[in-house]
DNA sequence: CTCGAGCACACC
DNA sequence: GTGTGCTCGAGT
């Protein structure tokens, strides 16, 4: 028997080694296995048994070992993966890694705490202190503290003897006794005391008591939605569901409404939220509805070890619902019946390496393998997806009014342009912005001030020459922050101290322009000094805690005015928020060479509106722009998505963007520039040949926006086509399923020396 | 004549 | 992705 493997490596190939004798009862397909490839030892996926080996038998060598137990990827996640590695140009083996935790291919099995016990019943532990054979002074207190501590938890992976005999952590023998570990060690040695390692059960929630809540009565809106969406899953049939639902318009109550209808039918939900929005407020809402045990988190602040065991609760079926960001798409559930998107449109759901996946598409190939049903929802969905529902391809389902007929906060322009500061620049804020703030705050609400820059200067300028203090890896120009006293690199994360003089003309007196998050927090603490201000973007928020901290002083009132940037964009629900302040929203408009920057500018703007008007007071959204014309703003400060739609699609189909096109992104990057732009040019060339049969288009080569990232020049290439199949013709016939390294060997001499890497459908064209 | 860099190739 | 062996030019 032979075993047909493929490695996680940019190798899209198959190679077969011999089984065996004493491992072909246990290698089946999907399992993981050890061989030899090359010189050294590889894990490679078993994804076939053959009778026959195509390679001459002498070449062929055996399997090492087989490292799994049962089979890590069923038919399905084979299926699935295979497709994957097809659609995004890497190789199956690439693909199949992607979808195991690095958790749980180390075999982690969660965070452990050595535990002590006693090894025998109390008496004969008594009996022992007791007895002639004197114990140490130290051995003696251990024991005596573990037979008065009567700490008897019936632990559930403690083996049966430990039942009922005091069992106390290691650490904490150590503590309380102010030992060191040799006595515990001793009384281990001599079988009085046993130690053996438990595995913490990871639960996110064990610091905090939920109040559990009730299904809200739905309005005629959700109730609409609830009902296609049962009737699927009671049907048992794929469907995509477009979910637009305007901020606060109660979409998570249709999720968990359509979550309990789907427990009570055995399956398993995933929900896929972007990595911002995962917050606490978030997780509450879904674990007050539902048992804790039931749920499985797998978010960023994870490490590894617990990641491993939330996702070993998924696959033993534990846990019935998912929440997570992105990979979550890939969770290991046996019995999937619904997967839901919750804001669809974020960019965040796309990996932006390989395998370069867009988790939306991923979760609707899913669904549709398992029969299950697929809820995007967003308030602006993205353009793609609109376009796909008015195709029919998704079924679109509004949820036109917020929940108990709270109107949307009006949203008022300041046009920038108009405001001058006596300084003779313009201000960070307006007069009415500074009014505003004042007057709820004299009101005793609670207020967000949205900006989308951290840092404290975003630009570092020399007055006499001009010239801005960039990072010399990335050519990006360096944000200076306060709190460091440090220049960072936002790209690639190099800090400096902040440069005297100029580093062009040696000018001594450098201007720090521009404003970040940092700037604002420090100016509005100047501005409203007897109020609590808090600031939330990813220098703070480094841990879960913090942010949790945060968010809780947001709830309780403690903090009056936060500021932040994306962070505070998403998810946050607080009723007493009655006024958005956005400082900045244009950055997203001034980025070059991304189509889709006023789409991004339009959802940027109603999300951060869509966090204020939350309760009975009311909200009002002030928005500070120096583009008050462009239809972005304007449509996004009207909430009228449909009109915002209408004019952006028309840009689109005008340009041939997508939804229109379909593109495909060539990156090429490497420390030499002349090197990468060989290569892009010959790639080009060659493809250029190619296209004249073809409904395809080439835009470039160009340097990439961002043209030096950590030392590398990029350059990039975009290809755009009427279908995907005509994309697919293009570079599967010319360079052959094994694509990249085709491309590497074909085009480019030097293959060490530059990075090509094929985006399809890109989301960022930085 | 030796050694390292740069590159093509193979990896079962 | 990465080790190997080949070729080529600079250096002992």
């Amino acid at each position: 028997m032979y075993a047909e493997i493929v490695f996680p490596i940019p190798l899209n190939k198959k190679f077969h080694y011999s089984v065996p004798s004493e491992l072909t009862s246990r290698l089946q397909v999907g399992m993981r296995v050890l061989a030899q490839f090359g010189t050294r030892l590889q894990t490679g996926y078993c994804i076939g048994l053959v009778t026959h080996s195509p390679i001459a038998e002498e070449k062929v060598k055996p399997i090492e070992a087989v490292i799994d137990n049962e089979p890590m990827f069923d038919e399905k996640m084979l299926t699935l993966t295979r497709w994957m590695a097809e659609y995004y140009f890497c190789s199956w083996g690439q693909a199949l890694e992607a979808v195991v935790p690095s958790g749980v291919r180390k075999q982690m099995t969660g965070q452990h705490e050595l535990m002590v016990t006693l090894a025998m019943p109390r008496e004969k532990i008594q009996a022992e202190i007791k007895s002639a054979t004197k114990l140490p002074p130290q051995q003696a207190r251990v024991l005596k503290f573990l037979l008065d501590s009567d700490i008897s938890v019936p632990l559930r992976d403690s083996p049966d003897v430990h039942r009922g005999l005091p069992t106390l952590s290691y650490q904490e023998v150590l503590n309380r006794l102010k030992i060191s570990p040799a006595p515990v060690d001793a009384l281990r040695r001599k079988k009085l005391l046993k130690v053996f390692r438990r595995t913490l059960d990871y639960d996110p929630f064990l610091d905090t008591s939920i109040p559990h809540t009730s299904p809200f009565t739905p309005t005629p809106e959700q109730a609409h939605a609830l009902e296609i969406i049962k009737q699927s899953l009671d049907r048992n049939e794929f469907k995509a569901v477009l979910l637009h639902g305007i901020t606060g318009s109660g979409k998570t109550e249709v999720y968990l409404q359509a979550i309990e209808y789907l427990l009570s039918q055995g399956r398993q939900a995933i929900i896929l939220v972007p990595e911002i929005a995962l917050t606490p407020q978030t997780i509450f809402r879904f674990r007050s509805r539902f048992d804790s045990n039931q749920i499985a988190i797998l978010h960023s602040y994870l490490s590894e070890g617990p990641r491993a065991q939330q996702w070993h609760k998924i696959r033993d079926g534990t846990a019935k619902i998912v929440i997570g960001a992105r990979s979550a798409v890939f969770a290991p559930t046996t019995k999937l019946g619904l997967i839901v998107i919750d804001e669809e449109h974020e960019p965040s759901f796309k990996q932006e390496n390989v395998p370069m996946y867009h988790a939306r598409d991923i979760a609707q190939m899913r669904a549709r393998q398992e029969n299950a049903v697929l809820i995007l929802g967003s308030a602006t969905p993205s353009l793609e997806s609109f376009y796909k529902a008015s195709a029919g391809e998704y079924t679109r389902i509004e949820l036109p009014y917020r929940i108990e007929q709270r109107p949307l906060p009006p949203v008022e322009i300041i046009d920038l342009t108009h405001e001058i500061s006596p300084k003779n620049s313009h201000p960070v804020l307006s007069k009415k912005m500074e009014l505003a703030i004042s007057e709820e705050l004299a009101q005793g609400n609670q207020i967000i001030l949205f900006l989308n820059r951290r840092g404290f200067a975003t630009l570092i300028i020399c007055p006499r020459c001009g010239a801005i203090i960039r990072c010399p890896r990335c050519q990006v120009a360096f944000t200076y922050h306060k709190e460091l006293n440090q220049v960072l690199c936002h790209y690639c994360n190099e800090t400096h101290p902040p440069p005297t003089v100029c580093p062009e003309c040696g000018h001594p007196q450098l201007k720090y322009r521009g404003t970040g998050t940092e700037k604002v927090e420090e100016l509005i603490k100047r501005l409203f000094k007897e109020y609590q201000i808090a600031r939330m973007d990813s220098d703070i928020m480094t841990t879960y805690r913090a942010y949790k901290k945060t968010l809780s002083a947001l709830d309780t009132g403690k903090v009056n005015i936060l500021i932040g940037t994306q962070m505070v964009a998403k998810g946050l629900d607080f009723p007493n928020v009655t006024l958005v302040g956005i400082i900045s929203s244009d950055t997203a408009l001034y980025l070059t060479g991304d189509f889709r920057s006023a789409e991004r500018t339009f959802q940027l703007v109603t999300h951060v509106a869509g966090r204020t008007g939350r309760g009975p007071k009311g909200g009002r959204v002030l928005l500070q722009t120096f583009k008050p014309n462009h239809y972005s703003i304007r449509y996004g400060s009207t909430h009228d998505y449909l009109a915002f739609a209408r004019e952006e699609l028309k840009h689109r189909q005008e340009l041939n963007y997508p939804p229109f096109s379909q593109l495909l992104r060539i990156l090429v990057e490497g420390r030499d520039i002349e090197k990468v732009k060989t290569a892009i040019t010959k790639i080009s060339d060659r493809l250029t040949k190619q296209i004249t049969r073809l409904p395809v288009e080439l835009l470039g080569p160009a340097p990439a926006p961002l043209a030096k990232i950590k030392g590398k020049h990029r350059w990039h290439l975009l290809i755009k086509s009427k279908d995907i199949a005509s994309l697919q013709a293009l570079l599967y016939n010319e360079t052959t399923a094994d694509s990249l390294k085709q491309l590497t060997k074909e085009f480019v001499s030097s293959s060490r020396a530059i990075k090509i890497s094929l985006d399809m459908e890109p989301v960022s064209l930085l």
